[in-house]
DNA sequence: TGTATAGTTGACTGAATGGTCAAGTGGAAA
DNA sequence: TTTCCACTTGACCATTCAGTCAACTATACA
């Protein structure tokens, strides 16, 4: 019943990822998106109840593409360390072809959408938190790992540490954005990630 | 000549720092700003020729605001780790009293606002890319001076390490903001911090 | 073939947007 | 006291905004 199911949706999902990657939410209008994916207002409507709402999906199509990876990369078969290599490697990677495509280093749409929003629109809020920790988690198991293999010390508060380094990989993100230039994030995050792992808390000195 | 200066200027400022702080630059109006300030119209554009020029005028204001309280928590006369301890304690501070006030923690108003408009103001994108630098450069004496003290590892690269520091503090606001939560701010971003610093690059293991 | 229905169209609305302007107002200096 | 000019006022403008709607189209299925 009904007529064939078309990518109208996911075009303007797509649509919507790429401008509020690049601009903001508030700074993009429906009508832009609309234009931009070649739909008319009245088909946004029919698949969206607002502009709210399609931010909200925009989120979870992001984070549903994000997971594929991060599944791969925080596989448990792989040497913890490796693990942060690679989402370090893919972050670059993904940074590098966003800046290409948009002419600009665009960071985390669902963190800068996130911080945007914040306190805002509850279902985005109640998205990005859920986002945060499942990302929290997979550090918190790389550094669980690495006490079960005897490699950083059993006493590491893997909670705290855990969300350290998201915070750190954030911080770049952002930073990354605001200096448009991805030379830290490429040269340096890898290392300091592993450095930051592989700290003893309060020994030295 | 002419007619006692009137604050209505710094009212303005004032006005448009708390409502980007708590909101962001788009989804405020110059309206929305002129209301609450208690100001027409014609006077805002009387002192700013633009939206966008208040905003930079915004971002400077809370600069020359941070500087003084920077210049005296990174005095060379402190030992460089009180001065990590004292800048924690300023933005906690900072952070609480502005959660208070507005009723959800808020983050950097500047690092948000040069996020959000990044490639677009150039204007502001000089203004935060000159404020980044030279908070990084506060760090970067810290490390120097603990080099000098023979406090920590000389061979460690400040320029590396302070980008670094700022990117988490950095990071962690972003991540408060998201999740209306300044626990970690508040308990663990101190001593993580402090522990970064002292850190020895590449040894462990 | 007929019909129910998912999807499409584009004109429309009222409110809000950033910005303009001409006519004021009032205090400092001549 | 007059003149000058920084500042104030609020009406006004064109445009854009999010969202609505009734009419239309195409297709899966009975």
């Amino acid at each position: 019943m009904g007529r064939t199911q078309s990518d109208t949706k996911q075009k303007l999902i797509d649509t919507a990822i790429e401008l509020i990657w690049r601009n903001s939410y508030s700074s993009i209008s429906v009508d832009e998106i609309c234009n931009k994916a070649g739909v008319q207002k009245g088909s946004f409507y029919h698949f969206f109840p607002s502009k709210a709402d399609l931010a909200l999906k925009t989120m979870e199509s992001c984070q549903q593409e994000a997971i594929v990876h991060y599944d791969d990369i925080f596989s448990p078969k792989r040497h913890p360390i490796e693990r942060l290599e690679l989402i370090v490697d893919y972050i670059s990677a993904i940074q590098e072809e966003k800046q290409q495509e948009l002419g600009h280093v665009c960071g985390c749409p669902m963190m800068s959408l996130g911080a945007e929003l914040a306190g805002k629109e509850a279902l985005i809020d109640a998205q990005i938190q859920a986002i945060c920790a499942i990302k929290i988690s997979y550090y918190e198991q790389v550094l669980k790992d690495l006490i079960a293999k005897n490699e950083i010390d059993k006493d590491t508060n893997v909670k705290h540490k855990a969300e350290l380094m998201f915070a750190l990989v954030v911080g770049q993100l952002f930073v990354a954005r605001i200096k448009n230039d991805l030379s830290f994030i490429k040269h340096n995050l890898k290392d300091a990630l592993i450095d930051l792992v592989k700290l003893k808390s309060k020994e030295l000195i």
